[in-house]
DNA sequence: GCAGTGTCCGTGTTCGCACACAAAATCAAA
DNA sequence: TTTGATTTTGTGTGCGAACACGGACACTGC
């Protein structure tokens, strides 16, 4: 059993060391000008006793100001990044006694003219730190460069790119998040049904995240095609146009008999249920990603048989904080942090939305 | 898009009311002594100004020290409990600058006197506040009783006695838990198989938990057997003789065909597991409740299909967090907390138990 | 011996708040 | 109006750490 350690100050280390307190904080902080001797003495107390610095006084005392801005697309409500959003809006009321600002930033995830007129804005600002989410991997790429040369540190957020020496990383396992899916589908599925894949194509963006749940959706069901091979219908849909998305599904219907699932990588498996309610189609199982207000309402009448979430607000929290503790804390922390994949069912997301943590 | 609010202090708020420090932290603190004017005063600036003490400065001025002391049964490793010890010492490590010292006490869950004895000795102490797993319920009320003559708030945590003016409870809501376990199993069941329902029969103790989960589980299974009627074979389990449980289960799977599925509603679905290895069984479906370490490698072996779980550690954390909002920073919480019910599966276990927060 | 220079170290102030204590204001009775 | 009691208010100190500033000391060259 671990014992409660007292509570030690710096005071005590002095007093333990034979030096003042200054040069205590001299050695803490690696500030310099501490002779040898002193160094010794203090560094000799400090492996003795386990010494935690009290965090609490310690940025009440710091008066240094940090501004970290967050970089990421712009949205409507209820939509995805809402979440991400909320996450940085309660990092901010949080950390604020900490003398840290959060600034946001925001582009238009569907034209790349956008990033890189507010990425070079960004540029001109004075901050201590930057977090975004890099959809256009090319342009995010120019803009890391400026940010190394202005020696300022960089977090990732949703998706990453890798060997750019960022901070920290907080996103889901994609391929994962996939390959689950399939499983999930795979087993309420019937022998003789086929599965409806959705796929959006998003003009100009390069986001990973729905390519690699595809490709781990795919892995897994042809991993699997040994006990049962499933065909696959897949349909196209558009970003900006529901009606059109809505015929080609007519059209699917019409021709294909015993559909018994049906899957979108995107978050937006809302507008696939809408579109089955309005075509009176019942018993697909279909299943989908993040916890949009629509694709909770659907699942919670039984429409939406599966959602995986990925705590999207967590992501963004816990990415201030760290840079917190890489900055102001000088704690350590994990380079790339992959979130949970969580599974949301009719029965279990009230107690999932409802806990606050 | 909300303002991020320029730090206020107590000094402007005086300023602003015209008043002193002193007499703004009386009002903040309802410690009387102000006229009715200068409350008034105060209170209007308050209302306008939206004030939110840093809460950083005022633990470190305050001098009052805090001891909370956790009841909960004893463990060997590996056990249920050592999560919710673990979440203890992290909220101790946390809150160790807020002048909160976590004490912890132990009893055997097998045995009412142990938790008599436990309980009174608690009666003895000086503590501000106790955090209580109340397994024995009559016993508990006792102890309750006692507590309140004392003036001592206290916290449930894993389960709950209605009606008795606690603090918080967080917790899984179990009979929820059951019924989901219930409709996994409902859904990858073939229509033809029997599933197998253990029980175990614990000596004295009266936990509601499990029973809670069996009901819910039955109920699932009722409502849905205008569907499809599942055949249930009941089997007991001795909670020290494995052997015997062994035996059991050989039995058992002599004299049925077609066992498709198995459950436990305690947290130690390895021993079925374990059996089921050992009788070389193999497709059976297999569910339990809490990611023990022994549970968790037979989930990674496919051997365990789904393990639900509630995340015990944060009870415990979050039961000492909101008593520090309660006790020190007289801040808002929920009376009761259902935790998520987590669903994990071969495929995210990895990520649901990498993940650090 | 003394000014000049550089190294090393101790002290004092500050952060925002809690709380004790003293000071001032108010009021009633003499 | 003065006194004493009582209510109300202002001020000072400290929590633990950060950091600035200036002082002490050793050493140099004249």
């Amino acid at each position: 059993m671990k014992d409660t350690s007292p509570k030690i100050r710096i005071k005590d280390i002095a007093t333990l060391a034979g030096v003042s307190e200054g040069t205590v904080d001299r050695v803490l902080h690696k500030r310099g000008d501490v002779s040898q001797k002193s160094l010794d003495a203090v560094n000799k107390i400090l492996e003795e006793i386990n010494y935690t610095p009290n965090l609490i006084a310690r940025s009440l005392a710091s008066k240094k100001q940090y501004k970290f801005v967050c970089l990421f697309p712009q949205f409507q409500h209820g939509e995805y990044w809402q979440s991400v959003d909320n996450g940085f809006d309660i990092a901010a009321q949080e950390f604020i006694h900490h003398n840290v600002h959060i600034e946001k930033r925001f582009f238009d995830q569907f034209d790349v003219e956008s990033f890189i007129q507010v990425s070079r804005s960004i540029c001109e600002e004075n901050m201590d730190a930057v977090i975004m989410a890099p959809i256009f991997k090319d342009e995010c790429l120019v803009f890391i460069k400026q940010l190394r040369e202005l020696n300022i540190p960089f977090s990732f957020i949703d998706s990453m790119i890798e060997d750019s020496d960022f901070v920290t990383y907080y996103g889901q396992n994609s391929f994962q998040s996939g390959s689950i899916a399939a499983k999930l589908l795979f087993n309420s599925i019937a022998p003789n049904e086929k599965m409806l894949v959705i796929r959006t194509q998003r003009k100009g963006a390069v986001s990973n995240q729905t390519l690699n749940r595809y490709n781990g959706f795919n892995q897994y069901l042809n991993d699997k095609k040994s006990t049962k091979v499933i065909e696959l219908i897949h349909v196209e849909f558009k970003d900006d146009d529901e009606n059109s998305n809505l015929e080609v599904l007519r059209e699917v219907f019409k021709n294909h008999q015993n559909i018994g699932a049906a899957i979108t990588f995107n978050s937006k498996v809302y507008r696939l249920a809408m579109h089955l309610e309005t075509l009176k189609i019942k018993n697909v199982k279909l299943i989908g990603y993040d916890l949009l207000e629509q694709n909770v309402a659907y699942l919670k009448q039984d429409v939406i048989s599966y959602l995986i979430a990925q705590r999207p607000d967590k992501q963004a929290y816990y990415t201030v904080n760290d840079l917190c503790k890489k900055l102001i804390f000088k704690q350590e922390f994990q380079n790339i942090n992959f979130m949970p994949i969580d599974l949301l069912i009719k029965e279990n997301i009230e107690y999932y939305l409802g806990f606050k943590e």
